[in-house]
DNA sequence: TTTGTATATGCCTTGACAGGTATATGCCTG
DNA sequence: CAGGCATATACCTGTCAAGGCATATACAAA
């Protein structure tokens, strides 16, 4: 499980890190709040920290586990060229705000283009 | 292979969208220019296609492969939240701009902090 | 129509990884 | 020290996807 982009293939995993984004979390509120098999969540944090995505301190007998935010960066990193290829096509970029005004709360809809 | 994540786990994929970013390509060029076995770039482009990471055009026998931008713009929306946390880690962005200047061509090096 | 080129598909094998269950380790409290 | 929580690890098993190779399809040129 070399690359980022394996690390964040899993659902699992993907939920996890949406959880740390707001804050730390005890393992066993992840199982709790992701209802996951408390295993399940020991084994994805392990592959999560070894990858450097989290780190966790030691809180007596629990550990807190809190997000770090290299390899997201490389992510984002790695989109970069794209991100200059889609604002090329102003088509593709005019239907992507349109699906964003869709997700939004009917409040002053559209843009005014046209 | 349902998700975005999934389908960019695959390194000969991502490097197959990294060609295609510049430029269009046929299948033959793809072959040739990433050194892969035939089959194994047809089965990646059919992934790509079904996932919509990709579109194609007939020109005679060749197929002509270009980028579409929605699943690439999916996962730029889902960094969203990410960004939010790491900007508010000024510690963390910093090092990351380190590491951009460290990879420039050293012409007016550091940005002049401190 | 035969031959050649470009691309797609089918089948098979292999390896990796996730989940389940059981168990170990560590720390805290009485 | 005994007991109980919190977390980690070991082992086993099933699944699924990638690669290799052979072959099919489609178009082209002679």
């Amino acid at each position: 499980m070399e690359s980022v982009f394996e690390i964040i293939a899993e659902p699992n995993r993907r939920a996890i890190l949406g959880l740390l984004v707001s804050s730390q979390q005890s393992v066993g509120e992840i199982e709790r709040r992701l209802r996951m098999p408390q295993p399940t969540v020991s084994k994805h944090l392990r592959v999560l920290r070894e990858a450097g995505f989290v780190e966790s301190t030691v809180d007596a007998q629990r550990r807190l586990y809190r997000l770090k935010p290299e390899p997201l960066q490389e992510l984002d990193d790695w989109l970069t060229p794209f991100r200059r290829f889609w604002s090329s096509h102003i088509d593709a970029l005019e239907r992507h705000l349109d699906r964003m005004d869709q997700s939004m709360p009917t409040k002053k809809k559209g843009r005014g283009r046209r």
